[in-house]
DNA sequence: TCTATTATTCTAGTTTTATGGAAACGAATG
DNA sequence: CATTCGTTTCCATAAAACTAGAATAATAGA
């Protein structure tokens, strides 16, 4: 992932409704929700909500897929493991620490993580 | 980690130069770096800097100690790890599956996760 | 075709955040 | 005690983001 990603990610992760609507769609899992659906559940007026969910799909972590009058968003794992990666790179200049072990569990095998 | 402490810690994270910053102490590792220091590596006036720096302290993302007249800024990792954990908690409701199977890797140890 | 339903875009007003020069602060040095 | 150096705070300006009502598509069913 790049740095213009994952700053974009985080950006917009960085909002507490946005953070909801994707927290949303992680514990939903890959067969995702309804657009309608997840303004129901978190009581957000419908143009507020497309705002959201714009956001969140432009910066990758979440995919919009029409089915009919309907829309399913789904959260993007790839995007979500690909941010992980990126805040865990090369920690600690790759030499193993007490304080960052716990890190090295999220880093993706190729990496360098201590 | 607590909602509100992710809200903050993603926003903190969610622009280049605090970006930038939280990576160069994440890569420096418990040795941390100085203030002056992080400035000319990331050519970033006193004041800006300092603006950051203290967002991200605020953020629970880094620490401060001073050292005499310099202070030495360091990453903190329980909160990053505890970043990733909110992240993934319970995602897929806690159903292995294909598409989240990466992201098992860097849950905690007593997640739920899939 | 007409209507109800679902979702998005337009738009404007409000709020929040970023920037960096100048001044102030605190600690070490002479 | 005065000076220097590293850092922070103050402040005004500039830029960006948030919100949601109203209008606009797009689809399904009668």
């Amino acid at each position: 992932m790049e740095t213009n990603d994952a700053i974009a990610a985080l950006t917009a992760l960085g909002h507490a409704k946005r953070l909801a609507i994707f927290r949303l769609l992680v514990v939903a899992g890959p067969s995702g929700r309804m657009a309608g659906d997840i303004g129901d559940e978190l009581g957000m007026p419908g143009a507020t909500l497309s705002f959201h969910l714009k956001e969140l799909v432009h910066a990758g972590l979440i995919t919009a897929e029409p089915q009919g009058r309907f829309v399913c968003y789904r959260a993007a794992f790839e995007a979500m493991n690909g941010l992980i990666a990126y805040l865990t790179h090369n920690c600690c200049a790759g030499s193993p620490q007490a304080e960052c072990a716990p890190v090295a569990a999220a880093c993706s095998p190729g990496d360098a993580c201590c």
